[in-house]
DNA sequence: GCCCGAATGCCCCCAAGGTCCAATAGCGCG
DNA sequence: CGCGCTATTGGACCTTGGGGGCATTCGGGC
């Protein structure tokens, strides 16, 4: 698989450096960027990833970055490292979404701790993201009188209701349903209900 | 309904004076409480609510209180207040969960935005609680043979198939299912997969 | 004019559900 | 120790629902 890459955008060179150094022996691959704005030129696109990220920074500063990225919905995990932070100022990342806001000087292992945490947080989105990506994929096929008998078969209705409800004769929902069940690739009601609450937001935990 | 109550954790007398007024004007119930050992006797159970809890106090911390009712799986959301805040501290209390953390002084309005946040955290944690709460009742009426018939045919499998699986004959598995579907008061199989889905982890997110 | 989505009719099979009935085993209670 | 209750199982029979196959029709759009 992928090797997953930490990026980090600090401003300072010496700290990019020793960043560069301590993330690499620990395993991960390393992109360095100066600023902000460098780092959007290049967003990257695959893979489980993180993002190290410092927040004092001229011109773009971490925060706005962190907003930015919100903004496009684009969900990478952030650690936020900075040499001068304030509560509220870690307060607001952390609402945010931050995975972690370290203040300099801090250990290694809280680094990679977590670089770690928020890698699984990435993987984890990655998987769900995946998923649903799929799932829609499948759902664009249908057209549309076999979205709105999707639809209602996952509400547990019966083709005799379904075909009241739309209009018509049973014997035309059922050929409906027999082609969604094929183009969603469901083998039985169970699996197309899953897929129908896929769309939506999925879990799985414990 | 019941009124929206917010409980205060403060050893400073004149702090819960002064933050008792401004919430109770915002229309909250207010209950306050010197230390955290006072507040664990009397641990609050009916009704949306949260927790404005001073962080440094004498004895059992805001902190080490955050820890017991975590432990304790009681999800209360807390606001944090603090004089003396540090960067680490906000950082730890909100990755455990907290809502907020606020610095001495701070502006009514941060406050009771909190406050607003976290008691809209505890309302849909107290729906979704109720709805998984309610169907965990149903299932435990479940007999042992249901509930293997009933983690079968939320999977999708026909009668036969799980009689094959459970060693027994269709009918028999009819019969059971049957009694699961009355039991769980689910209308259709679509109804049954959420039922069953639900008693994982349910989201409502977006 | 051809292809596709949509709608329908007919026939048949299998799955799901319900009714009535019956048997066996384990358990608590008087 | 029987009595009653519950869980589990099973059989026969019937109705309803789901799904497949095959053929036809109709309206758009390219």
């Amino acid at each position: 698989m992928a090797t997953t890459v930490v990026f980090v955008v600090d401003d300072d060179p010496s700290v990019r450096k020793s960043l560069t150094r301590v993330i690499s022996a620990a395993g991960y691959g390393v992109e360095v960027f100066a600023s902000a704005r460098e780092f959007l030129e290049r967003v990257p696109v695959s893979g489980p990833c993180c993002l190290v990220l410092d927040v004092r920074m001229p011109g773009v500063t971490g925060m706005d970055l962190q907003n930015t990225l919100a903004h496009a919905l684009h969900r990478i995990p952030i650690v936020f490292i900075t040499g001068h932070g304030d509560v509220a100022m870690s307060v607001t990342a952390m609402k945010s979404g931050a995975v972690d806001f370290l203040t300099k000087p801090f250990a290694s292992k809280d680094l990679l701790g977590a670089i770690q945490r928020a890698v699984d947080r990435d993987t984890r989105n990655l998987g769900t993201e995946a998923r649903t990506e799929d799932i829609q994929a499948r759902a664009r096929t249908l057209t549309p009188r076999e979205r709105q008998v999707f639809a209602l078969v996952v509400t547990g209705m019966l083709n005799k209701q379904i075909a009241a409800e739309l209009g018509v004769v049973e014997k035309t929902v059922k050929v409906h349903r027999a082609r969604v069940m094929d183009k969603m690739r469901a083998g039985s009601v169970a699996e197309l209900v899953r897929l129908a609450d896929g769309l939506g937001v999925i879990v799985t935990k414990a």
